[in-house]
DNA sequence: ATATATTTTTAGGTTAATCTAAAAATTATT
DNA sequence: AATAATTTTTAGATTAACCTAAAAATATAT
């Protein structure tokens, strides 16, 4: 049996470790779980003791295969659970993380596989991030930062990076959601950010707001 | 904050407390959650300290305002939760109860009356059984088990008292659901059971069974 | 009402997950 | 390459929830 515990650490082993080098160090997990770094040495051990991460001793860590499929689990029914609360229950796209967070640890398999039949086995979660199939495998979108698209190529809006509250209320203010259409006018080679038209209007973007939107071009 | 062991703890004595004295004993507590009662004793004292409980020693335990309060919550949201499994996963009603479990956990207001207003606000759970309004009133119906109703008069399913999954396939097997009507054509002295009239077939019910239906005349 | 049986509590330990503080290893700097 | 800074690990405690075994209180039976 694993733990809620656990699980959570595997998360982090799972998110950490795609956003970069292929091992993941003690004190990105332990400020990524809000817990202290010894603590993460402790429970490393655990997992690396019940087959679920690789562990050398100052090496960092990694998933094995068994580790990898429990997070890539989890990740689905966090994702599917978020399709859930905005498409079923009314739910915001920035009120859903906290609420899933709690969901995604659920253990049944059928409740998982009705779920997804009922939402009519969505691709994509409300933030544009795939939803893994139930045997695991994640269809890659080809998608750009904002920060990186052609001057006058109409796009349109597929994802974020951060998640946050704050940030997905900055976007619903400015009427910006996934499938958004606009085009970037102008960039300003000072501060990198760009002018885009959306909905017939004019909008200045910073470069950071620029760095966590993802678009596609249409 | 109030932990998943409390809230068992607190579930477990709202329903021994309700079938029969005022006070639960140590010794049913730990049955019911399949515990030591050394150990009943130590989390008893820890709902008392945190004004969850009444318990002086020796004398079995009841639930403050406090207590009952999060009780019921918790009862309104396990069974709004297996309406969801039945009426939106296509679960059947003896699969529901494990999952309910872990549903009931979950912390969100707000997922809990959206959820009761997707389900269009129902008043009981696939065994029957009321739930509880957001303040926590219970609406009472009049039940009678179905080893007391009088011969001869037509009445109706309306909840069970045992929901384990066996029980519940023994009603599937013989097309006993809730709503479903008939009638006792007559009752045996010697044992107690019941021979009733229901879908155009007759159908000896053992005392057993009987204790376990509840009915109301229609 | 006294002895016996049962229930409940206490005392003392265990395990999972956390922590602080100090030691060891690694990485960076001069 | 030696020293300084940082990261990681170890050692030793703490807390919540559990356990066993023995003691204390209550309930039952003769």
């Amino acid at each position: 049996m694993i733990t809620l515990t656990e699980e959570n650490y595997i998360k982090a082993i799972y998110h950490l470790g795609k956003q970069g080098a292929k091992t993941v160090s003690t004190n990105a997990i332990a400020r990524d779980i809000e817990t202290k770094a010894s603590s993460v040495t402790d429970m490393v051990k655990k997992l690396s003791e019940k087959g679920y991460a690789h562990y050398k001793k100052y090496q960092g860590v990694s998933l094995t295969t068994e580790g990898k499929a429990i997070a890539i689990n989890i990740v689905r029914k966090h994702r599917l659970w978020e399709v859930f609360l905005v498409e079923k229950l009314n739910f915001s796209w920035d009120e859903i993380h906290e609420v899933a967070e709690q969901l995604e640890h659920i253990k049944s398999k059928k409740l998982i596989s009705q779920l997804d039949a009922f939402l009519g086995y969505p691709t994509h979660d409300p933030h544009g991030d795939p939803i893994p199939d139930p045997d695991g495998k994640i269809k890659k979108i080809d998608k750009i930062l904002l920060s990186e698209v052609d001057v006058a190529k109409p796009c349109i809006c597929v994802g974020v990076v951060d998640t946050s509250p704050e940030f997905l209320k900055y976007l619903d203010k400015h009427n910006i959601a996934l499938g958004s259409s606009f085009e970037v006018k102008h960039r300003e080679v000072f501060d990198n950010s760009v002018t885009i038209a959306i909905d017939g209007k004019t909008l200045v973007i910073s470069s950071t707001i620029a760095n966590n939107l993802f678009v596609k071009y249409s």
